[in-house]
RNA sequence: GCGAGAGUGGCGGAACUGGUAGACGCACUGGACUUAGGAUCCAGCGCACUUGCGUGCAUGGGGGUUCAACUCCCCCCUCUCGCACCA
């Protein structure tokens, strides 16, 4: 970094200033924290960063936020946990790797060491003995030990899953690789291939994942309802209909049972088992192109966009258990396998989609219930009826509305033996598995004798081999790492093979806030007495990008580890604050858009402490941050004139008695006030909401009244006493914010004991106390005067006032007055 | 389509439980200091009319409640984000 500012006569010198604090609280372990039971605790996180290279402006805005709350939060006196690491496998590294031949641990940690500079030259309060990264074995050995346990548990299966294949690289894909139903690299079609993968069972808690969400009032509502959503719980019945002819049973999920005597056909997946009836029916071929087809259809559909509604007869009926009718079976491009049991009952009188196709294949419709205020014709309908109401044509049901009609009829099922009530989650189990070598091993053998057995615990961590590289065939070199992959039978001790799949990287951080409560140990994953000492997460913040995800799974695996005994809690982050991206000329910085900033410039141009202002002055945390180079300026500018004041007065200062005199003149006592105003301000913006914009426009407005009313060194016209206080209190307040430059005055001032060490300060509700008060007097509700009075004011005396007032006089005129509102100390309205 | 959030000066944004709309900052204009000003300081700055005092109009649009609405209610428009054939 260049030093050339250090030379500019007119900004104070940042460079030495912040180099100087820096190295003082590393040397003085400033921020090093301990267990203490005497002082209530605060454990405060930030997402942890990927480290891909170097730190860009969000990284910056959410530290900076999170730095502003740690040591606001240690000034007022909690032990605060405030760690830091690396969320350090992933994708991104073994891409680097090829493209700059080197191995993507040493492209890793050699990102880790420069962003971690990068931190550190912002001055972020991290307790940096706690760091850690998800790509140490001792970290990841943990998270094995964790798969076995869920393994033994039953939370942790195998099963055939369909992933993202390219035949000419004879590969796997991650979604982000496939690209409008191609591979990134050859572009060629991506087809869908049927793989085993290791599965998690969070579907296993997502009751308690949905209900628990009524529980965290800290929370963002708007990420509570994309939680909610995503877990999609939906209550309705499973339904048996025979095959006829056969001893199959087709099993479909409907949350409309009242509308089930309305099914004229039924719609399957292709990817259904049942398809394999239309063997043997005329209709094989016909069915098979059809499904080939729509598999390719679906992989080619880019999100967003809606195929046709497509389907065929597969040559079958079924028979409808309530009414006896025979029923067409249809494979349809619109069911998804994936949710309920892969095959609906078509009711096209009351879904638009079996609407939409039973006109397009000239199927019955037939209507079934009918709304309160029409009657419905199934002759001529022009769109389905999906709203609830009044059951018609349905045997002893018919005359029911909905609701009743739901539970009578799922009641009938159960009582008949073909049904039963069931409720449905769009929330999946989360398929873990990647065929990627940058990645937690899976600590699984499989043996072809005894089957899958986990690694016994004694053998972990099942370490990634450094001397295995990704190459260009784009296949995990696990797969082919002889002395990887060969190991013995942990039961029976032949020959066997080790899974060569790693974990999901959204593995690692589902629990690497619990680790930082313990990163040194050594005798298991989690010290139980710190981790329960520490846990929950007090305030945790991060981008809104990870608003289900990350967050949902670090949910689940909080549970799972209670469940499992290892920690007390049963949810993570007690308080969430997802903060807005930064962005510029109305757009998300992107290096394709070209204005990008890069945080390394701007530290060198303005200093870490003006980056960190501007980014929190510039909009309130949850909202998108615009980033303008003019108002970096501004922030640059504000501090400038509070140092050169500092200096300019540095003799008062240092002379200036602790005690303010018992007498302050008037002059005195509105610099006063408005200190003590500054204070309530910001504290409370900063306990309430984190609004430090308005809590740095308070401190901007007492440096203004400062600097307005002390013109420099020989104007004795305020008090010492009162400046200092003024001068005190703005350190103090702005120190979380810009804590370099605030430690340097507050050095510079003469005081003995760094800022860091200092409480927050605390105002006297008696001193912030206006003296006059500006009520302001309408008449019909338009401001037309104004009076300057005491606060002690009655509103009798007000209201005399206010008729006394020229202007009302003049407005009012001959007008009869038919109301006065007087609100206390405010406002007085005059109605004529 | 469904869900959530947001629309306030030229710009970023303020405004407590309905009670002075535009704090603070940026930009801009005029002035001072100066060899110079991209430094600093002073003043002005929502729009319209007005020499001025002032007056009128303004918080996406339209209605409503109220003495009083950025704030509450109804309808509509726009933007952002999330989900998206979930039966």
């Amino acid at each position: 970094m260049t030093i050339s500012s250090q030379k500019d006569p007119d900004r104070y010198d940042f460079v030495s200033i912040e180099t100087k604090w820096q190295n003082h609280w590393l040397s003085e372990q400033t921020f090093k924290v301990d267990e203490d039971s005497t002082r209530l605790k605060y454990y405060l996180l930030e997402m942890f960063p990927y480290p891909s290279g170097r730190i860009h402006m969000g990284h910056v805005r959410n530290y900076s936020i999170g730095d502003v709350i740690a040591r606001f939060q240690r000034m007022r006196g909690f032990n605060v946990l405030h760690p830091m690491g690396w969320d350090a496998f992933g994708l991104p590294a073994e891409n680097a790797a090829l493209k700059h031949d080197t191995h993507p641990a040493k492209w890793t940690y050699e990102n880790i060491d420069y962003m971690k500079s990068q931190l550190q030259r912002m001055g972020f309060s991290y307790d940096w003995d706690r760091e850690l990264a998800t790509c140490d074995p001792e970290y990841y050995r943990w998270e094995q030990l964790f798969f076995i346990k869920m393994y033994e548990k039953g939370l942790v299966y195998r099963k055939l899953t369909s992933v993202n294949w390219c035949e000419s690289c004879q590969t796997v894909l991650a979604n982000e690789q496939v690209i409008d139903g191609q591979c990134w690299r050859c572009d060629n079609q991506v087809l869908p291939q049927d793989m085993h993968g290791w599965f998690f069972r969070i579907t296993d808690y997502a009751d308690e994942l949905l209900s628990e969400c009524e529980n965290l009032t800290g929370w963002p509502e708007k990420v509570l309802t994309m939680q909610r959503n995503w877990i999609g719980k939906s209550v309705g019945v499973e339904i048996n209909f025979p095959v006829e002819g056969t001893d199959h049973v087709l099993t479909i999920f409907t949350t409309r049972p009242d509308t089930i005597f309305g099914a004229t056909f039924m719609s399957i997946a292709p990817e259904h088992p049942l398809v394999e009836l239309s063997k043997h029916t005329g209709q094989t071929e016909l069915v098979e192109e059809f499904v080939a087809r729509t598999k390719i259809a679906k992989k080619k559909q880019r999100p967003g966009e809606e195929l046709e509604k497509e389907g065929i007869f597969i040559g079958q009926y079924c028979i409808n258990p309530f009414t006896g009718n025979r029923i067409p079976i249809f494979t349809a491009n619109f069911v998804l396998m994936e949710y309920g049991t892969g095959a609906v009952m078509a009711v096209p009188a009351h879904d638009q989609r079996d609407f939409e196709f039973a006109q397009k294949y000239e199927l019955p419709i037939k209507v079934v219930v009918q709304p309160e205020n029409k009657q419905l014709d199934s002759e001529n309908l022009s769109a389905a009826f999906e709203a609830p109401g009044i059951l018609t044509n349905s045997a002893h049901f018919s005359g029911l509305n909905s609701d009743d009609a739901k539970s009578a009829i799922t009641a009938f099922a159960e009582e008949k033996g073909f049904g039963k009530s069931k409720t449905t989650f769009r929330l999946r189990d989360w398929g873990i598995s990647r065929q990627r070598y940058w990645g937690t091993p899976i600590p699984m053998i499989h043996c072809t004798t005894c089957g899958v057995q986990p690694v016994p615990e004694q053998d972990l961590p099942v370490v990634l081999p450094p001397d295995a590289k990704p190459d260009r065939s784009g296949r995990s070199p696990l797969h082919f790492l002889e002395s990887f992959y060969r190991t013995t039978c942990p039961s029976c001790g032949g020959e066997a093979k080790r899974e060569t799949d790693t974990m999901d990287t959204f593995v690692e951080s589902s629990w690497y806030f619990a680790r930082y409560a313990c990163p040194d140990y050594t005798e298991g994953p989690l010290d139980r007495d710190r981790v329960d000492h520490w846990l929950p997460v007090d305030q945790y913040i991060g981008g809104v990008e990870h608003a289900i995800l990350h967050l949902l799974y670090a949910r689940f695996f909080t549970k799972v580890l209670r469940d499992l005994h290892y920690i007390s809690i049963g949810e993570p982050f007690k308080n969430l604050l997802t903060q807005g991206m930064v962005i510029k000329d109305g757009v998300k910085m992107s290096k394709s858009k070209g204005n990008v900033v890069d945080p390394n410039d701007l530290i060198e141009e303005y200093g870490a402490d003006t980056v960190r202002l501007f980014s929190l002055f510039a909009a309130p945390p949850e909202r998108d941050l615009d980033w303008s180079d003019k108002g970096v300026e501004g922030a640059s500018r504000f501090l400038n004139r509070v140092y050169r004041f500092v200096e300019n007065n540095k003799n008062l200062l240092l002379n200036a008695p602790a005690q303010l005199p018992s007498d302050l003149d008037e002059k005195s006592r509105a610099l006063h006030r408005k200190t003590h105003q500054t204070i309530r301000k910001v504290t409370t913006d900063l306990e309430n909401d984190f609004h430090f914009n308005t809590a740095i426009s308070a401190v901007m407005e007492l440096v203004n009244l400062m600097l307005s009313v002390v013109s420099d060194e020989a104007d004795h016209e305020i008090m010492p006493a009162v400046i200092k206080e003024a001068v005190d209190s703005t350190l103090l307040l702005l120190s979380p914010m810009t804590p370099h430059f605030c430690s340097e005055l507050w050095e510079i001032t003469g005081h003995e004991e760094s800022i860091e060490k200092q409480t927050w300060p605390s105002f006297n509700a008696e001193s912030a106390k206006e003296e006059e008060i500006t009520v302001v007097l309408q008449v019909n509700g338009k401001v037309r005067s104004r009076l300057l009075v005491s606060p002690e004011i009655s509103d009798d005396e007000l209201k005399e006032l206010t008729l006394q007032d020229d202007k009302v006089q003049k407005f009012v005129g001959a007008k009869p007055i038919r109301k006065v509102i007087v609100v206390p100390k405010k406002l007085v309205n005059v109605v004529a």
